[in-house]
RNA sequence: GGCUCCGUAGUUCAAUUGGAUAGAAUGACAGGUUUCGGCCCUGUUGGUUGGGGGUUCGAAUCCCUCCGGGGUCACCA
């Protein structure tokens, strides 16, 4: 049991004996004392002096005093208004620092049999563009998200899916057939996902030329959108594909093939994957048949034309048309289906989808909807709503060309990464293998921090300039911090093996960097509960600086008391596993040296 | 317009979910045994938490209102 909740045990004994009233844990709960004052968790007290009838500083002395006679773990305690600070002894601290320092996976809660299962849908690509900032946004969250979740033992079922079907996909198609003159990945040396992506550009360049021939020889512009013949085509494409002309699909096919390929790599780059990809192409037709029974149980209701609707005004949303008067799904009815068919596919007891903010309306109705027809997992689906990805001149708009593609980005900070480090000269032995991944492992490193340290739910601005920055609060900063340590425990291999005996004397620097190791199995859980990367971004940072300070402060290998030394050693080395979990929760990898 | 989310140093972000004097980074300026790796450390500067009201021992956080911004309101996806 954790000392804070054994503490928050006794302070509800305590108030009880000593005033007479019963209070909730969560007003016995203490917090971390912060770094201004002296103590280690601390109590507010104002809840109490109603019935304390004593003024708050009283109030906190009696229950100073009560637990410091009844707990051997808190050595002394002072009072500041209404906040009592309780210290702990050096031995509580010795005890949990002897046990769990050399643990590689401290912080980490292991998986069994009765874990539960939680999948988690992320990315979310269309096969008519490659991946650009928002999509790089959403993996980097969703694979953080999953390695919190597994360390905080739960079994995790990775999915994406994957919109490969529609209009969209004819566009590129059409264009690809009427200009590409055969072109292909390997004749062109592009990128499939780039390649189908050009024709979609493509496809809209002629597209728009006829509509404006037509409206300069005198049509509205809708008139001249609708009957272009471009767009008359592609529908055409469009019917053709659903009616399984084999002609159409083979391009389908073959079109999608090159993307799925362009899409591993950068997968693989980004460092994420997936247990299970869906496509709408196999899901889109199977949600018809629960809306159907749904209107058989009266949850759904017909209106004249055909079509079936879901009244939800009594929710507070509104009427949403879940299939066509020709009885053709919609988006949220294909939702519906592929939810069904994990749930049937995987029994898990939760599922978050992470996407952005803009589609929180959508989520709402989906889950409701699901909730209506009665699916008990249903309770547990969670939209993991994450803010837009902003460019400091606004908006990223396609039309305007400033969508950031996801495989320059990258490419742009690994080189980044290469000239800042060559530049300092710490590397020269590294063969070029070496240096290439320890690139790819800074500018990585560096753009993964970057988006995970703000808070998900928040919309960010996404600056080139900073982002590729490595000083100051960035990943490469913890980095360094972390091969620093690597190259001291090195050198100290030696030493580090005489036996591990408290110090006389522990520095206030040294105490703080022991409770902040202690924290990470907290923050694990923290980060778990509101699936936020950025608590972990943030505590990470915050042990690295403290480190930091205390590095500067205090010799290690050089301090001239063995005791004291093998401490500093090997508290270091704790630190170090730390920052090692920490970044890997965030799924950025620490470099031996840099 | 209805619904919804947001507004914190010049800028980018925090703030233990209602707790102490709102903290970092960056920028600017000033400093520090580059020999345990200086991509480091220490200062100074910078705030009416968009404005106003309310709730209470206590508000950036909860409620109301106004101002400003985003998103969304399809038989599109």
């Amino acid at each position: 049991m954790k000392i804070e909740n054994q503490i928050t045990s006794k302070i509800a004994e305590a108030v009880s004996i000593l005033f007479n009233i019963t209070v909730s844990p969560a007003q016995a709960a203490v917090q971390k004392t912060k770094s201004e004052f002296v103590g280690d968790f601390t109590l507010v007290v104002f809840p109490f002096v109603k019935a304390s009838k004593l003024s708050p500083e009283n109030t906190a002395q009696k229950i100073g005093e009560w637990l410091q006679k009844e707990m051997k773990e808190i050595t002394s305690f002072n009072v500041v208004k209404g906040f009592l600070n309780l210290e702990l002894s050096n031995e509580y601290w010795w005890e949990f620092f002897t046990s769990n320092y050399k643990n590689s996976s401290f912080g980490y809660t292991p998986i069994n049999e009765s874990s539960k299962i939680q999948m988690v849908e992320y990315c979310g690509p269309n096969t008519n563009k490659p991946l650009h900032l928002g999509h790089v946004r959403n993996c980097l969250l969703g694979y953080s998200v999953c390695e919190i979740l597994k360390a905080n033992g739960n079994k995790v079922i990775k999915v994406n899916i994957v919109n490969d079907r529609g209009i969209h996909i004819c566009k590129s198609m059409l264009a690809w057939k009427k200009y590409g003159a055969g072109e292909t990945p390997e004749s062109s040396g592009m990128k499939g996902d780039h390649l189908v992506g050009k024709y979609y550009v493509e496809f809209d360049k002629h597209y728009k030329k006829q509509v404006n021939d037509s409206m300069a020889q005198g049509l509205t512009k809708e008139e001249a959108e609708k009957n272009a013949p471009l767009m008359l085509e592609v529908k055409q494409m469009l019917r053709d594909w659903e009616d399984g002309d084999e002609a159409t699909l083979a391009l389908w096919n073959k079109m999608n093939g090159w993307v799925y390929d362009g899409f591993d790599i950068t997968y693989a780059k980004l460092g994420v994957d997936f247990d299970k990809i869906y496509y709408e192409s196999q899901t889109y037709l199977y949600g018809k048949e629960i809306v159907l029974n749904g209107l058989q149980r009266e949850i759904m209701q017909q209106r004249a034309d055909g079509s079936i609707y879901i009244d939800l005004s009594k929710d507070g949303l509104d009427e949403k048309t879940l299939l066509r008067s020709d009885g053709t799904s919609v988006y949220i009815t294909q939702d519906i289906g592929t939810a069904v068919l994990r749930a049937n596919d995987y029994h898990f007891s939760n599922l978050a989808y992470v996407v952005a903010n803009e589609q929180d309306y959508h989520f709402k109705v989906l889950f409701l909807i699901l909730q209506k027809l009665g699916y008990t997992w249903a309770n547990g689906l969670y939209h993991l709503s994450y803010g837009m990805v902003e460019l400091p001149e606004g908006k990223m708009k396609s039309r305007e060309g400033t969508v950031v593609d996801a495989d320059d980005l990258m490419e742009q900070m690994i080189l980044t990464a290469d000239k800042t480090t060559r530049e300092l000269g710490k590397i020269d032995d590294f063969d070029s293998v070496e240096a290439n991944d320890l690139f790819r492992t800074i500018g990585m490193g560096a753009l993964k921090y970057f988006m995970l340290k703000v808070d998900p739910k928040k919309k960010m601005l996404f600056n080139p300039a900073e982002s590729i920055d490595f000083n100051g609060h960035t990943g490469p900063f913890i980095q360094y911090t972390y091969a620093r340590i690597n190259s001291l425990l090195k050198k100290a291999a030696a030493s580090a093996i005489e036996p591990l005996k408290m110090p006389m004397e522990i520095q206030n620097k040294e105490r703080e960097l022991v409770k902040m190791v202690y924290d990470f199995p907290s923050v694990i859980n923290q980060a778990a509960e509101t699936y936020s990367p950025a608590l972990v971004a943030n505590y990470v940072y915050e042990l690295v600086k403290n480190y930091n300070s205390f590095y500067h402060d205090f010799p290690i290998l050089k301090e001239e008391d063995s005791t004291t030394r093998i401490f500093r050693i090997n508290l270091s080395l704790f630190c170090a596993q730390v920052i090692k979990n920490s970044m890997k929760l965030l799924g950025i990898e620490v470099p031996e040296r840099m």
